[in-house]
DNA sequence: TATTGTTATACTCTATAACTATA
DNA sequence: TATAGTTATAGAGTATAACAATA
């Protein structure tokens, strides 16, 4: 048994650093998502632009690759076509797909949100000393390199 | 500018320690929800059963104490008695009030829970050298001490 | 017949407002 | 009048099923 007694147990929970990452993860994603909002953008927007980005066309690829639902992909490419992000057009070489593309605009948006991104990660581990940081980047890394099968894709989803 | 150019950008957002503190949350989250699923819980109702474990009676002051909505703990509260984990009792010195208590069925899952999230974070972290694994559960904290006020309470919500 | 994008629908989670009973 | 718990309602976010166009 790992807690001594019924009285223990919420400092048991909020001790653990499973909880505890969970928490960051939170906080991560809630300063993430703050800084971008004045772009129109969530860090899930900002994932599906990547994918316009990187040269995966169609709204089904976007989704196989990024575990996204593909009826959740049209309203999530909705909101970035009306703030002029990408563009959609019909595939002339096959006629049911939409080829998703980059606009000036989303390839800016783009560099601004690395920006962006960069500042968050600043205030949320800046504190730590430059050693340390590098070290929390390399393990996080190397624990979800351990579960993905390829390492390459979210191990859950977006 | 932090990306090189727009193709870049999916793996420039992946290779983000943010982006992989975001992931690993949801990982460690989706675990602990799995492996707490057969006794009928979630991370969530585990963390309202360690706040009537620790002493809060009222629901009111659960709520403060957690972030928790009012209104949301009445369901989870409603799960809770319902598995049996604990009891509502009205409080004889303010007959508005219900005392939250925790049943023996309560206190037992709470030991049971425990050793499921020993085994949670053993699958998670396990990996890693004991050493590293170490070092990142003091980072982790330090990070999220440094944010909360008191360090107590979780920063964000849950 | 299968696939792509879309829409309609439903389900979960959470929050807001209103209600009751007590103080 | 204020507070504690509850209910009703609505709003995100996401998933499932059905549909139209195309292959």
């Amino acid at each position: 048994m790992s807690i001594t007694a019924p009285t223990d147990a919420e400092a048991d929970l909020l001790g653990r650093t499973g909880f505890r990452l969970v928490e960051l993860g939170k906080v991560a994603l809630t300063l993430a998502d703050a800084a971008l909002a004045e772009y129109g953008l969530t860090g899930r927007h900002l994932r599906v632009l990547t994918l316009a980005a990187g040269g995966v066309p169609s709204q089904q690829g976007m989704s196989e690759r990024s575990g996204i639902d593909r009826t959740t992909l049209v309203a999530m490419l909705d909101d970035l076509e009306r703030h002029g992000y990408v563009r959609r057009r019909r595939d002339p070489a096959d006629r049911r797909r939409h080829l998703v593309e980059l606009t000036d605009a989303g390839a800016a948006v783009l560099g601004t949100a690395a920006e962006v991104l960069d500042r968050v990660e600043d205030d949320l581990l800046g504190p730590l000393p430059a050693a340390e940081r590098r070290r929390l980047g390399r393990t996080v890394a190397k624990i979800l390199d351990d579960r993905g099968a390829g390492g390459e894709l979210p191990v859950v989803e977006c």
